[in-house]
DNA sequence: CGTCAACTTGACGGCGTGGTCAAGTTGCTA
DNA sequence: TAGCAACTTGACCACGCCGTCAAGTTGACG
């Protein structure tokens, strides 16, 4: 058991937004600073941020962090479904509006690498790299579960090459994801070319 | 002036290979132990192997490889061109040859492709992880080199879509190594299928 | 306004890695 | 085989990060 183990208002699973629970006034203040300071600093360095850097930015001491999220799988959990889900929740249901395939698929390819472009928290989120996280767990298992749907239903309807697979299509998403992590950001004409290439590439034979 | 810097014989540009110039025999063997033990590590696991089981491996101390090789970039110096450097030159020498341009280039694709999946220090080099070293600097460029030309040669025989650049190539390949770093190593069967869709999207207008 | 539980924090220990050096060991040469 | 330069090394410090805790501070309630 974990000193404070469940964190900021997050126990049971009430009042996942602000912050309320019985907690005085002044933790209250610091767990609404804490969150704001992580969307910042996980929008901009992805979810791997050290801690320290949080707090510094927040106006309070690493401790605190720990005092009120348990470290930084809770915190990731209290700030991802702002930062990340409700973007790739808008993205999943616009793919799963009814139309033409092949529309949906691509639309659904180009929507994720426009949110890895924009947001280098999904790419976190896409690789799993914090695996206990239940809500990256779930937001994971959600997109995986719409690749695999819409993957499916373009092969149903021969709008896509026969041989590619929900995994060839993740795979080629987190690479997308990689390569905006570990190589200088492209800009958006080149950016919007590539995923051009990867959606011919998806078309049946030549 | 670092202690025992140009190290074990690579200060002149003599004996790159074994080593000789008049190191004490017990020192001699500690450099090819080092070189042998640097080769193994680095091809599993790349070239950011911790130094100091690089040394266990060796049967020597962390320090010997800085008293011989003056530390990880000297290291890698010395054991790039016969992990990375033959197979590349032979891989350049192949796009080289007179034929058609789209195989060419194809080739060279593929052929890149393949030593990622086998060599996992290809990918470094290819991302410039160590670009103090001349050797893995000196290897890149010629790489780079090599792709524009191909790339060229391709637009000109009208072989390659005509908005795909040197640049995209250089992403698409880099992409592919991060991704083979970063994911669960797929099966040859499935990396093949996803290497000819690269090949494809390559191709001009559907 | 006193009291106390809730809260914060500086300081600390741990881990993994890079890099250095004084002290000890050993191959070689005369 | 004596002696010395070449060589090796354990031990050490530095860094950046995580995670913890005793001690101090403060909001809230009676």
């Amino acid at each position: 058991m974990t000193p404070g183990a469940g964190a900021a208002g997050t126990p049971g699973g009430a009042d996942t937004a602000a912050s309320a629970t019985s907690l005085r006034a002044d933790a209250a203040r610091n767990v609404a600073q804490i969150r704001a300071a992580a969307i910042a600093a996980f929008h901009g360095r992805g979810l791997g941020t050290p801690l320290e850097e949080i707090a510094t930015a927040a106006g309070v001491s690493k401790a605190t962090i720990y005092n009120r999220f348990g470290g930084r799988q809770g915190l990731i959990d209290a700030v991802i479904e702002e930062l990340v889900g409700a973007e790739m929740r808008t993205i999943m249901e616009r793919a799963r509006q009814p139309g033409d395939p092949w529309e949906r698929l691509a639309a659904y390819i180009t929507d994720v690498r426009d949110l890895q472009y924009r947001e280098p928290a999904a790419v976190d989120v896409h690789l799993m790299t914090y695996p206990d996280s239940a809500q990256v767990a779930a937001q994971w298992n959600a997109g995986r579960a719409t690749g695999i749907a819409l993957v499916e239903q373009a092969h149903e309807a021969g709008v896509l090459r026969a041989d590619c697979t929900a995994d060839d299509l993740y795979q080629a998403l987190v690479a997308n994801g990689l390569a905006l992590r570990h190589l200088p950001k492209p800009n958006r004409e080149d950016y919007d070319r590539r995923g051009r290439f990867l959606l011919d590439s998806l078309r049946p034979h030549p």
